[in-house]
DNA sequence: ATATGTACCCAAGCTACAAGGGGTACATAT
DNA sequence: ATATGTACCCCTTGTAGCTTGGGTACATAT
């Protein structure tokens, strides 16, 4: 599987990386149950931080399209097609949407809008 | 009608001064009708910014609890007090927390939430 | 001339968060 | 010993928003 990242680009490297994994999975380059490189290997490859890639692989997991399994490594999820396909992100921007048009139409300042959702955020609600 | 605003406090001026004219209606010692005093009246007296008081003003007209009547003046509104008691901060709390718990409860990261709603509040949807 | 609300410009100081990195450590099991 | 994912700590850089302020200007009508 080649991945390749670019530091210059706009999007940061994590989602490059989901991005390209998903890609790769609808593709049919990566069937389910193949192995994914190590966190340590990748990163290493990229000459990227540990971290920086195993945060995409925690939302890849998240998603279900890869399947983590401890000591032995991390593989392609059995329903990875599938959930390579559905943007979750997409859904959190039309509902978010929808309620800030709500706000909004009732004339509610957008700073006041900002206060309420850094509340809600900290106060774990 | 008392104004007293402190400069120490945590709460931003402005609120004080929104949280302080509702007040003073709800007790009664402002009645409908009754004349403001004006917006660089009340920043000089209280030696604060005329647009912080502006600021203040803009609120408590969209809430309906004064009416400025341009160069005449702002005065009381006729429904100041059913519309001091409403809590328009409350309702989005409560909207905005019940939107934010289905993304949290379906593991969408607070990461995530944020940025999507940095693109609401951006892209005017 | 004077006063009203309103609308711009620009700025400082503060806080929060993002992305990415450096490092260290742990339990797991081979 | 080695490799796995994972979880902490610290840090730098950049972006963004808020509050408050200073200043200037405008149309309104007295």
């Amino acid at each position: 599987m080649r991945i390749i990242v670019n530091i210059d680009d706009e999007v940061p490297l994590f989602t490059q990386l989901v991005a390209q994994v998903k890609k790769a999975v609808l593709s049919g380059e990566m069937e389910a149950g193949a192995a994914m490189p190590s966190i340590r290997q990748l990163a290493n490859d990229l000459q990227i931080n540990n971290k920086t890639v195993a945060k995409a692989y925690r939302l890849l997991e998240r998603d279900q399209v890869i399947q983590t399994k401890g000591y032995r490594g991390t593989f392609i999820h059995p329903d990875a097609k599938e959930n390579s396909g559905v943007d979750l992100n997409a859904w959190v921007l039309r509902e978010l949407s929808k309620t800030i048009k709500a706000f909004r139409d009732v004339d509610v300042t957008d700073s006041e809008i900002r206060i309420a959702f850094s509340h809600v955020m900290h106060n774990r609600n």
